[in-house]
DNA sequence: GTTAATATTAGTAATAATTATCAATATTGA
DNA sequence: TCAATATTGATAATTATTACTAATATTAAC
């Protein structure tokens, strides 16, 4: 079996992740715990990381370069990605408009579409 | 200056590129060429495919996890990954398509966005 | 509250993907 | 043919991430 103990590093990540808007890389949430946890090591982080991933309970970014980022918000939304200040912004999205993005790919496509990955680029508001 | 002087290694990446629809990796592209050019270096694929990209001769994607590849193909067009056997493939898309897809991001954003990478995933054709 | 079972950790090594460095070579125009 | 310089192969370095392991922490049963 595989039983889930409790740990305070786990806990702590849980709830920076549940509190901040940054999409933080596994380095900026390792250098945010050290300042509660001094001696957590990089690798704890990873870890734990994946595992609330896997469990649902946190989100991973890939935007092609740079590390991975992770979010804590799990209800369906895009991101935005600013070219100018590279601020990642949330974007509010409605299950109907994944359905109709999916729709608009399928139109020509004889296999099954079951989802898609997707940012959205561009000058954010204070850039712009 | 930087001019660009004539180099068979380059010559041969693109024409690999423009001759296949694997979407290959950096990796796979330098295995194909090293049947023609033994003793080609990783490094010279990886410096050609990134400036064939930056002079917009080629596309490059990323899909989260594994390396990067690159499409020789630079109409505007989608990809789709099957969830199954790893097939890439080319989802027809028209501009207009595109520009539906920056407007539903765009309801609810005060940014102005400029684009948007994605990518659809499913079961393709033979995997269905 | 001790104990036993085992999940988790810190620390470190290893891996994967990619970029940087550099002396030798190839291309190009004069 | 020559000089200027872009490109290469080879290798080292870097970045991001995962794997390994002995020590520690958690948990449920006694």
């Amino acid at each position: 079996m595989n039983t889930t103990k409790y740990s305070r590093q786990r806990e702590t990540i849980k709830e920076y992740l549940a509190n901040t808007k940054d999409h933080p890389s596994a380095d900026m949430v390792y250098a945010h715990l050290r300042k509660t946890i001094p001696n957590i090591s990089l690798g704890t982080v990873y870890r734990n990381l994946n595992l609330l991933v896997s469990q649902g309970e946190a989100v991973k970014l890939s935007f092609g370069n740079g590390p991975d980022r992770f979010d804590g918000n799990i209800t369906p939304h895009y991101h935005f990605v600013c070219t100018e200040c590279g601020y990642i912004d949330d974007l509010e999205i409605s299950e109907d408009d994944v359905a109709r993005i999916n729709d608009i790919a399928s139109e020509n496509f004889d296999g099954k579409i079951l989802g898609h990955y997707a940012y959205f680029y561009g000058k954010c508001g204070s850039c712009k």
